[in-house]
DNA sequence: TCTTTTGGTTAGGACTCCTTACTAGAATGT
DNA sequence: ACATTCTAGTAAGGAGTCCTAACCAAAAGA
């Protein structure tokens, strides 16, 4: 792994550095030329024609045609990155089963599948859907990453077992999935996918709150997610809601099972929906569950003061529910904040998986290159 | 300021790291030598040699005396900052008046004053004091740093008025103090020394709850400060508590002053005392302040789950106050969190108000050296 | 006195990057 | 038709940083 030889420790990581300025760039603009490189990042034209030189030999880009539009000058040659640079896996395992989706290094599919719950133990079936998804396309596996429903821990990257979880299995751990793969929260991926391409975009810092089945929340600042000392940041069932805890107030409500933590999703859209139709009591329980939940928002508010909170998971992005956090929330905060739904509606958890997969992935690469 | 032919944008990049990694050398071994800097900083011998070299000729480094510790070998020749490299300044603000102090870069402390509140306003005074602890050294000041009571506002750095605070004036700009004045939260400030060189020195992520006359928590995760996007992050005064605020809670059993989130320190100190003493009444006082207080703490640690919570401030120090909060705190956090009280309890503000100034100092002679 | 040890310098080379000048090739203008 | 203009990319030369290896200087130990 490491040269017994190295001969350019620091020299090395300029090199390194415009490596990845290119990379960086054909991320984005999927195709580019030797002249935009230059032009885009700043750094000269040779230095850009030799590390797109050093790229093209390692296997990384690959020259992919010419400018045919009618400019005067010479004509460009196209560099995107080869086929075979690579590819990642994401995953997403709930109560619905193992889904999981294979893209190239610049994101574009390659595959998606859906695995049903089967008796299998979950470990064993995670892994063999990862592998089935790894298996026979273009390119190495550069990484792998899987959303849970449970908290994961950052240390151990184990899967923490809360008592009551809706999890369906209580120890996952990374290694017995394959190497070198990325565990973690569903909420927590879902927020990375809101924070890259969906309403925190813009935002400094941002907090999500997923109301759907679990009932969890992340913390961002910046492009650093906060997972807690124990990897439980963020667990507001456990806040405290008026001497009980916040899940067994919403329990108390009608909106839990009896099993704790785990929220009654059904329950919470028959009544958003009874109570559009003009049911004054399921309007009333409505009122007092968005109540609830704003007082643990405006908690987290007052403690964090976020740009923007955004929510998510079947019951969260629904807008009358959204309706009445905001108004809860905005009464209690201190500051002004944003009250809005998640713009990532359609499985936000696999496409946060992907989103790290692809970070993880793509860097890589780059170290592969640097070392061969 | 900007070079008009700026010759070597990457390449000098470089540079600046080796006598980043030479002068943060200086910064905590006060006297050095070129071959411990090698041995240390893996830099080879020749180029730490050129960067000394260089240092030196700019004026931050300044060839000191010789090693006559009877060893083999060639006598090796000691380094350390030159006396005027520059000076930093800090002062905290507060209600018993101006404190300032003034070190050289490396932290020895060359002068220290205290200046009792006059007539004249706040900002004025503040101008005064550090116009007075900059003046007369040797070198230049290459930061100053001022801690308020009150909230900053992250990016006009201008002081928030919050309604009822205790801070005597409600708008201080930084610009005019001086310029580049580094103006923060005392909260913020004391949590940063606890961070640097207090209880909090190996923890990831910590939080810091200051019990005084205000009432304010500072978050940390690495080394980030957690500043909120209106810089209210951790203004609990507003936290629910059982239906009003926590600053209202405070208030009705008897710890609060009149007007809204300040807390009469005083009651707190002598229920503590009476409570020892064996006063059954203030005892059970005491054990509701700290179950009141410790259910914020809870929330807090539901929330982001720290590794440890530090209590400051002239009654969070107490250590049968901390008792009763870790107690309250133990119970109703969903995983293991310590509570303690912090170790740095001799004037923290002012501590970590020269930290920071330390810190901006430091880069910005380094910054001068890069430029020429 | 000779050897060893240690701090530091010198010499030479490797590497990265930059500027400037140049070439190739296509569209445009006359 | 032919020169002009414009663009993509290459070539040459030089500057700057860093590294290894060898060397020098001075003091302690044998």
């Amino acid at each position: 792994m490491s040269d017994p030889d190295r001969p350019l420790p620091r020299l090395a990581m300029l090199r390194a550095m415009t490596d990845r300025a290119v990379l960086d760039h054909v991320f984005v603009h999927n195709r580019t030329t030797r002249a935009e490189l230059a032009a885009t990042t700043g750094i000269s034209k040779p230095t850009i024609s030799e590390s797109v030189r050093r790229l093209e030999t390692a296997g990384a880009l690959r020259a992919t045609g010419t400018d045919q539009t009618g400019r005067r000058g010479r004509i460009a040659t196209f560099y995107e990155l080869a086929a075979d640079a690579g590819r990642v896996v994401a995953a997403e395992v709930n109560q619905q089963g193992i889904r999981t989706v294979t893209t190239d290094l610049t994101g574009a599919i390659l595959a998606a599948d859906h695995h049903a719950p089967d008796g299998r133990p979950m470990t064993t079936a995670v892994r063999a859907a990862v592998a089935a998804a790894s298996a026979g396309g273009p390119g190495p596996i550069r990484a792998t990453a899987v959303s849970v429903a449970n908290p994961v821990d950052p240390v151990t990257h184990e899967v923490v077992a809360l008592p009551g979880s809706p999890f369906p299995e209580g120890t996952i751990r990374a290694g017995e999935i394959g190497r070198d793969v990325l565990l973690d929260n569903d909420v927590n991926f879902s927020a990375l996918a809101e924070r890259r391409e969906g309403a925190a975009r813009d935002a400094k810092s941002f907090v999500y709150v997923y109301v759907g089945a679990g009932l969890g929340v992340s913390l961002y600042v910046g492009d650093q997610l906060i997972r807690g000392a124990h990897g439980l940041a963020g667990e507001i069932g456990y806040l405290d809601s008026s001497g009980a805890t916040l899940a067994e107030a919403l329990a108390g409500q009608g909106f839990g099972r009896s099993d704790a933590p785990s929220l009654d999703v059904d329950a919470i859209l028959t009544t958003l929906s009874r109570a559009a139709e003009g049911d004054a009591a399921a309007d009333s329980r409505l009122r007092q569950l968005g109540e609830t939940l704003g007082r643990a928002v405006a908690a987290i508010c007052t403690i964090v003061d976020p740009d923007v909170v955004l929510l998510g998971g079947p019951a969260g992005s629904r807008p009358e529910l959204v309706a009445e956090i905001r108004q809860t929330v905005i009464a209690a905060a201190p500051g002004p904040v944003r009250v809005e739904a998640g713009a990532v509606t359609d499985s936000a958890a696999l496409r946060g998986a992907l989103l790290s997969a692809l970070d993880h992935g793509r860097d890589a690469m780059l170290a592969a290159v640097a070392e061969g």
